[in-house]
DNA sequence: GCATCTGGTTTGATTGTCAAATTACAATTT
DNA sequence: AAATTGTAATTTGACAATCAAACCAGATGC
């Protein structure tokens, strides 16, 4: 079956896309006005979100890393000026992250490459054709799901 | 326009993937015969590939990481007996990188499992529908092209 | 043959990571 | 209410990955 070239064709395209995005992003970075930054460091930011709050614990299972790791990024990101650590009312273990001003900023900066990617991606469709394309993604994150 | 809902649930879905992915190539990985290379590593030998002999040069710029990285990072491969060196003949600066047996099976497992994911992402689509996914595929490169 | 260029290696510093030990607070048991 | 158990986070010690800069060794050019 002439699919499975397809299927190869894809395959290769996906890691050429995989490989280059982490490095684009980080190249962005420093190009950018938050040149003290890692990609990582991003990602933490990203993590963290704009409104919720969410507390260290949240944020590292959000991340796949240990409560530990995170507790040292985070410990870099506060002294950068990005992040806020807040005592939880009324449970004196919890600490809930947010974003400072800058790391607001920032949060924003990077969704806007996000978009400007993704409107790249399905650039010239139809509405019906977006959904053709979602439902590909959908199928990689079911699959994805019953791997973990 | 609602073709901009669309696009942000593709964002959020890309992000998705994109983070669960190395994650669990990991997890795929530790749970293998190959329980002592780490996701990095494994991306090495696949950059070295099956037949070429590339330089070291090569193999760096293909990880956009510097010749000092890789240096380290291919002398444990050997260690591993995973990867081989081979001086080139008649330019005796240049190293070229070559996957032992071992390294060879490891690449193809690697394979393997991109295969069934690619596989698991065009499930139930028509060739006409799988070639709509393709040039979205292309258009993100594109895309990624003129970031570069 | 000396100077320069080029491919690779080494080194020192920093970041990201985990597992294990520790701290601090909360909830449960007795 | 004191002791036990449980839970959230931090600290610590070790090790991968990474870069820039210094360095080394083989090529090339004058």
């Amino acid at each position: 079956m002439t699919s499975q070239e397809a299927e190869k064709r894809i395959n290769g395209k996906l890691e050429a896309v995989y490989k280059d995005i982490l490095w684009l992003e980080e190249a962005e970075l420093k190009k950018s006005r938050f040149k003290d930054l890692s990609i990582k460091e991003m990602h933490t930011i990203d993590a963290i979100g704009l409104h919720a709050e969410p507390s260290s614990a949240t944020v590292a299972r959000r991340l796949h890393v240990t409560a530990g790791t995170l507790t040292v990024a985070v410990k870099n990101l506060v002294r950068k000026g990005y992040v806020e650590r807040r005592h939880e009312q009324g449970d004196g273990r919890v600490v809930n992250l947010a974003l400072t001003r800058k790391g607001r900023l920032m949060y924003r900066a990077h969704a806007a490459y996000h978009q400007k990617m993704v409107a790249s991606f399905v650039t010239g469709f139809n509405d019906h054709e977006v959904g053709l394309i979602e439902s590909a993604l959908d199928n990689l994150l079911s699959f994805l799901a019953t791997q973990r």
